[in-house]
DNA sequence: AAAGCACTATTCAAACTTGACTAGCATAGT
DNA sequence: ACTATGCTAGTCAAGTTTGAATAGTGCTTT
């Protein structure tokens, strides 16, 4: 799945209406850099696609104050909204942790207990890696590199992170952290729709 | 740069002549499915592409034993060791860890103390990134997503995993584990170049 | 001996990413 | 007034990946 496609998605849902160099300036305020490889192109190229696929729409609503050269501008239709939920919950479960980042981002658009019932599947799946991983022989000379023990010894690490790092955000979801999806009830006026 | 291309090399080089279907099996052989995603389409695409600039050459010497339908074989020019050379050393100084991991499997294929110096390098990179990450504000409400917590503290743990493990391994090397190009005076006699 | 199946080997269109380039507008300095 | 610098906004060709399809060969079963 495309990581472009979800962050152009959800930057539009976040903000309403939005063009393609505001959402790679969302990016790049969030110092995305570090953690996605996500290029102008790709935005630009994301946009056209989701519009020929009518996930969103050009809206040239009135003058905006603009400043610079004319832009377009963009909003989620319905079947944009369902696409992006979709993304979303895929990206949350995803064993690719730049997917799984970027899914992140954007976990308070889905209600608390459905983002913690995805990670109990992200889960159940980086621990079945976890075993396969623990069950492949690792013998001291690597003649060749599929039994190369770094390799393996490298992914068994990086798997027990990844499932280190669910779990304690797990953890903190049920806890209470964050505010999710209808739970705006005990702040005071929140705008957004 | 593209992992595909990497691997191919890698993978001609060490058998020293196979066709795009070998190189497939070799990378199942490794349960490479795990850390890798690479489908038989992109290794076809990099063989076109490698040897159209010369780095490999389809070597159709005599009858060979094989099975089932009629294949081309490759094998590298010195560009395309070149190439490989150029590909591993960035490969073990990347920060995405799918590039990591393929360098590793091809470690040995450089001088020890070069491997090391790599590791250095990507050591500096590695801890300028988490300095950074550690430096960004974690505020409590992530109103939005570049201040959200759990983002930057996934990226932090994540990097700190990284340098750890790198650490690890480059004291191993230091330590004389494992054969490295160069070495093989110890070992009874091995017949590559 | 024909039909079905699994393995070998590759091709191809469509989707996506990359890097480099173009171009409008504003503002600061000379 | 002029020019050059930097931000805004986007385009495009080339490179790469994906997923599905194709086709040959041998083995097994009916």
């Amino acid at each position: 799945m495309s990581t472009a496609r979800l962050l152009v998605l959800g930057i539009i849902l976040r903000r309403g209406i939005t063009h393609g160099y505001g959402v790679y300036q969302e990016l790049t305020s969030w110092r995305a850099e570090t953690w996605t490889n996500i290029k102008p192109g790709s935005i630009y190229h994301a946009l056209e696609k989701l519009e020929s696929q009518g996930m969103i729409k050009a809206d040239d609503s009135g003058d905006r104050v603009k400043r610079g050269p004319s832009r377009t501008e963009y909003t989620l239709t319905i079947q944009g909204e369902n696409e992006f939920i979709t993304l979303l919950e895929s990206a949350l479960k995803s064993n690719d942790f730049q997917v799984y980042a970027a899914g992140i981002a954007f976990m308070e658009m889905l209600p608390r207990h459905h983002v913690i019932s995805l990670f109990d599947e992200r889960l159940v799946s980086l621990r079945g890696i976890l075993t396969f991983l623990r069950s492949l022989p690792t013998e001291s000379l690597p003649s060749n590199p599929s039994k190369h023990p770094e390799l393996v010894g490298m992914w068994v690490g990086y798997f027990e992170y990844a499932i280190e790092a669910t779990q304690k955000l797990r953890q903190s979801l049920i806890s209470g952290n964050y505010i999710f999806k209808n739970e705006e009830s005990e702040l005071e006026g929140v705008d957004h729709d």
